[in-house]
DNA sequence: TATAATTATCATAACCTAATGATCAATACG
DNA sequence: CGTATTGATCATTAGGTTATGATAATTATA
């Protein structure tokens, strides 16, 4: 659903929130890490994600530093920043409140819709729900713990 | 979030399912539409069209006749069809039963799951439910109209 | 049987995403 | 100032999706 440079981001970043627990670092913010650290971390092209930090920078999410002892690291507390905002550097299109029907925009509208629409405009919500409040906190630490490591259903 | 052929299969489906309100056809499954017809109804590259529809007939949603007069027409009716079985044959993987991680099957799983997991497991329940219910009578009738005919629940 | 209508298939191009390799630019530090 | 370290950028390739155009295969009908 997800597309492998998001998925690359997201990853990237998660992995920078992480190494918070970093003893130098007080806090996530202020652990810097190197495109290639993270590149061999995660088993990631490199020059690849080198131009995917590149843009998250551009897009004020991380903080870029040149020379040595140079790296990336979160402009902001992992906590406050919403998965929304990593997604919509990349697919913007996920996230637009736009989307009208699954057939595409121009066969059938709120105006006229068809038996599905009101379903999917369900559908839609749920996922923009769900990227507005998950944090990259949340990607990065781990969950449960009490009835976790256990019996866990699929459906 | 659907790929531009599955979104053209989708819109051909439904525009036969609605023909069955053709008089000369006593139900949507007697219909039958040239590629053309349906591609020039539906303003789609109409040899691209062609290799969509040859793919759904080898599933078994169309039946496909040559030569003169012949054409598509659905193989079951429109209300027997479900989307998922369309959505399956262009992106499988949107629907398997598989993914776990918005970060992929490798970073986090149910045995060590980050602490969006759980939440991001119900959002992708919620897309597979919409696709295993709804069918293309859905996709090929009008909504709403008084109560919609139907009763409407979101989860 | 000949012909026209129609699906099926093939070959190719255009475009986008993903990936690789090389080089440029900035900068900490000796 | 020089040099090593690091991000930034450029050029190119590979592979997938989308699209186009041409041809083959099938079949109803005159």
């Amino acid at each position: 659903m997800l597309s492998q440079t998001t998925e690359y981001a997201l990853r990237a970043l998660a992995h920078l929130a992480r190494e918070g627990t970093d003893p130098s670092a007080r806090t996530a913010e202020e652990t810097i890490l190197q495109a290639e650290e993270i590149a061999s971390a995660l088993d990631v092209p490199r020059n690849y994600l080198s131009k995917i930090l590149h843009a998250l920078s551009r897009e004020g999410i991380l903080a870029s530093t040149r020379g040595p002892r140079g790296g990336f690291r979160l402009a902001a507390p992992a906590r406050d920043i919403p998965l929304s905002r990593i997604v919509k550097v990349f697919e913007p299109q996920l996230l637009a409140d736009e989307q009208r029907c699954i057939m595409g925009r121009t066969v059938c509208s709120d105006d006229d819709p068809c038996s599905a629409h009101e379903h999917w405009k369900g559908v839609s919500r749920s996922v923009r729900a769900f990227f507005a409040r998950t944090t990259l906190e949340d990607l990065a630490t781990r969950g449960d713990g009490p009835t976790g490591g256990g019996g866990e259903n699929d459906e």
